[in-house]
DNA sequence: CTAAGTGCAAATAATTTGCAACATG
DNA sequence: CATGTTGCAAATTATTTGCACTTAG
């Protein structure tokens, strides 16, 4: 059911691109492909040097730069923390709990009738690979509930 | 129609919460009820300055964050840039434009249909002060058409 | 009075950049 | 072999913290 994009779709779009296809980035985007959470330029940084100790933090954010403008990964920020990176999936947003910060990944079609409502009322197209929603998840809200 | 917090609220706020007001906390409280946009602490702190030149960089982030914890004020970052913050108004989001950026804040009625599915189906309580969602506005979708 | 609040300077943390060496297409 | 990439170190930017001094309640 989470069906994102694969390493070989991470390479390929490098490819496609007319840029060079590295050992470095391979193992940023193979990190990327495998994580199932979000991870910072850090955590991705220390991941990649493990395969390759040489590989140095700037070029992983050059690199996660390159992913970025070319569509395949993107960022976010939660509260004043690092950015957190991942690659994009089919159409979906995210549920960040604002309380202890676990993000729910959630299906594009939560979205439809929002979508159509702010593209009707606003005519605003919305782009379901970037929607990240704040709130509290189910068992933070029942915890405050006990206070 | 922009009904939101107003300085007194703030004043208020620190108050009850058993905090002093100080004309440091006032000077950033009234930066931030009168700013019509979001600002980062930097512009806050040289709003500030203007009118007391010794107020520091580092007790701007101090009241900030206590305003944050007070619930009055929210923080959210754009891109990779610094955190921008302002006074929490009615429940209501943001439309951010990726292409020229321009924001447009719309109602907490466009909300409604999917704040019952997240509660519904993810038990997800939905903070209604941090939505933003990112997407084209209709200038540029039609720009973007034509290419 | 007395703890909360502040200014300043120094410390962190995250990210960016310059440049010479290197490796891909 | 021409040029996109990289490693390293140094530079920037945003934010935090330690501490002695000030001030609101």
């Amino acid at each position: 059911m989470d069906e994102r994009l694969g390493l070989e779709d991470l390479i390929t779009a490098i490819r496609e691109s007319g840029g060079r296809v590295t050992s470095a980035k391979r193992a940023v985007a193979a990190t990327l492909a495998d994580a199932r959470d979000h991870l910072s330029a850090d955590e991705i940084t220390r991941r990649v040097q493990i395969g390759q100790p040489d590989v140095s933090p700037s070029t992983v954010y050059r690199i996660l730069e390159e992913l970025e403008s070319l569509g395949v990964v993107v960022h976010s920020h939660v509260g004043h923390a690092a950015a957190v990176y991942h690659v994009v999936g089919p159409a979906h947003g995210h549920l960040v709990c604002s309380r202890c910060g676990v993000t729910t990944e959630i299906a594009a079609r939560a979205f439809d009738g929002l979508s159509r409502d702010l593209r009707h009322h606003y005519g605003f197209e919305l782009d379901r690979h970037h929607v990240a929603l704040a709130g509290l998840c189910r068992q933070c809200r029942e915890m405050v509930k006990d206070l």
